[in-house]
DNA sequence: TTGAAAGCGCTAACAA
DNA sequence: TTGTTAGCGCTTTCAA
């Protein structure tokens, strides 16, 4: 068995109350009594149980991520931004896997009520947010990062997806009027349908009509990008721009040009969302709008932490962070 | 406060014994105050506090992960087949992240113990591991997952590195036998070791001598890559084939390549470790050895709970997973 | 087949 | 400034 807090109080001549004071360094305890339990502590190898002391604050110094892929990398620079912040004040990080399904959401949900996590961070994975609620009602704080729900409120911490493809998709314009093509998300994700609002802005601004067979709605996969991509360049006149609505979707199309022959020169500029590595190099790439990922995730871990430990109980807080428009000179 | 056994007992009309025991599905209870208590639970909206279990049973159901990085695709699909596995058997998994650090894999270490995890698994970062020797002494089971340690035993999943660069060096010298160049990493990481040791192998059993201005060692990060082939490129005479021991130096070396102005035809042919998305599309690539990801982390995660649940405490054991050669068909 | 009760390791009144 | 003590919510012996 493991050295315990009584044990150290035997070694040290003092009592239990005492040894926890100094483990969690309160103050008004005479300096004598203090080293002695700290060489007690030193000599027998305590550590502390968290479990018990868990048991007994009932705060775990535990946060949950829910997340519909771990390996992701888009997700998981969140997860670094979060685990980073919160590993300097020594919470944990456990990450769940939901595989883009509701029931896992829940699943995952429950099981982290039933870990005494002290928090969650949520990435979710539609548009549906509700079942998160048995967090709250078990008195869990939870923030939203990345993406909102539609019918469950909560602290979030998102970009500015519409301004950020507004930005970007005027940038094309200016360079071409010429139809503009669209690679979007499903509207089931908020980001997703907030970057079609950008879009829709901007033609709208230029006086340009949207072309039905211009707007293709994908995955945010990579699969998806490849046939979406495929699609448009098998219209009769395909389009002279296209804005790609994420990193992935980004990495198909690029997989389908290259491997459909077409280089940069006679391909279709193309601008997207999310700053792809290798984007820029390979040439076909005009414009991008980049994110401050890892931001998000700090973030958002900060806001669940006032709630957690400020008790924070103003109306819930959406932070939009600002995107960064990448113009890259090649095309 | 939340609903506790106590309360569904009183609701039930029964001892908090028996809730416990019908929660835990324990065999020896009448049916019928089986289902009493089961719809007391369910009428209180009743939860298994797990940190009170745990208090009283030493197991948390919880399993470390030390990892060196977290936004990295490579060790994420590790953590993924870990996760998806544990998470069928209601494991939770807490990440950590250490930076390539020895301090913080220590830190993290000790957080895990007083987390009271299960067990371990650990990427480790450099070739040292003792510092984790407090894990197994606080009686927690450790497996190292893609790389071994020098100093320090445990259980361990990894793949045949040596194997599968001799298997794609070869192919590369049956093509064409002149001047097989090497991006390697650090000789601290067993896993680039071995990869070396494939392409001496390789070169060896062909007869061709080891040039050293052809032998680069990287980081295994996109900068490195990028630099080292840059290098090559700038030798005298350009090696015809490289080797190239990672994905991200690989996407560094292509990084360069692409902005060198090389295109595939007047570029050295290229193989690799790791199945990089891409690379097959870009034309530079003519071989790659794919390591099954997931399942490092799928066994890592078996492996661990064979000695935490089965108590298996035999000899030390290291599952080395077979390498997939992919032959490229273009070049 | 069930219940009473001890106790896991810690914290936090309260008392001294 | 320190100690005594009552639990936190659960599991598990032991007894009935």
């Amino acid at each position: 068995m493991a050295v315990t807090i009584k044990n150290v109080a035997e070694l040290a001549g003092v009592s239990t109350a005492t040894v926890s004071r100094v483990i969690n360094n309160e103050p008004g305890i005479k300096q004598l009594t203090r080293d002695k339990v700290l060489e007690a502590i030193t000599k027998s190898g305590y550590r502390v149980n968290t479990i018990a002391r868990s048991l007994k604050t009932s705060r775990s110094k535990t946060i949950g991520l829910i997340t519909p892929e771990i390996a992701n990398d888009f997700f998981m620079n969140i997860a670094r931004g979060a685990e980073e912040f919160l590993g300097r004040l020594d919470y944990s990080l456990i990450i769940c896997n939901t595989n883009e399904s509701i029931e896992e959401e829940t699943h995952r949900a429950e099981l982290l009520i039933e870990k005494s996590v002290d928090g969650v961070i949520i990435i979710p994975s539609t548009n549906s947010g509700s079942h998160f609620k048995i967090l709250t009602d078990a008195g869990i704080p939870v923030v939203f990062a990345d993406r909102l729900t539609e019918d469950f409120e909560a602290d979030a911490v998102v970009v500015d997806n519409q301004n950020g493809v507004y930005m970007a998709v005027s940038y094309l314009i200016a360079r071409d009027k010429n139809k503009i093509a669209f690679i979007g998300g499903s509207p089931k994700l908020s980001n997703a349908r907030e970057r079609f609002e950008g879009y829709k802005q901007a033609l709208k601004e230029y006086g340009l009509v949207i072309e039905d067979q211009l707007v293709l709605i994908g995955n945010f996969h990579v699969d998806s990008g490849f046939k979406l991509m495929k699609q448009l360049m098998e219209l009769k006149i395909p389009p002279d721009q296209v804005f790609i609505a994420n990193n992935f979707m980004h990495m198909g199309a690029i997989k389908y040009l290259i491997a459909g022959g077409y280089k940069p020169d006679n391909s279709p500029r193309i601008g997207s969302f999310d700053d792809l590595e290798l984007s820029f190099i390979l040439g076909y790439a005009s414009v991008t709008v980049a994110q401050p990922v890892n931001e998000i995730g700090t973030q958002a871990a900060e806001l669940l932490l006032q709630r957690i430990e400020k008790n924070r109980d103003e109306a819930f807080q959406v932070i939009r962070l600002q995107t960064d428009l990448k113009i890259f000179r090649m095309r």
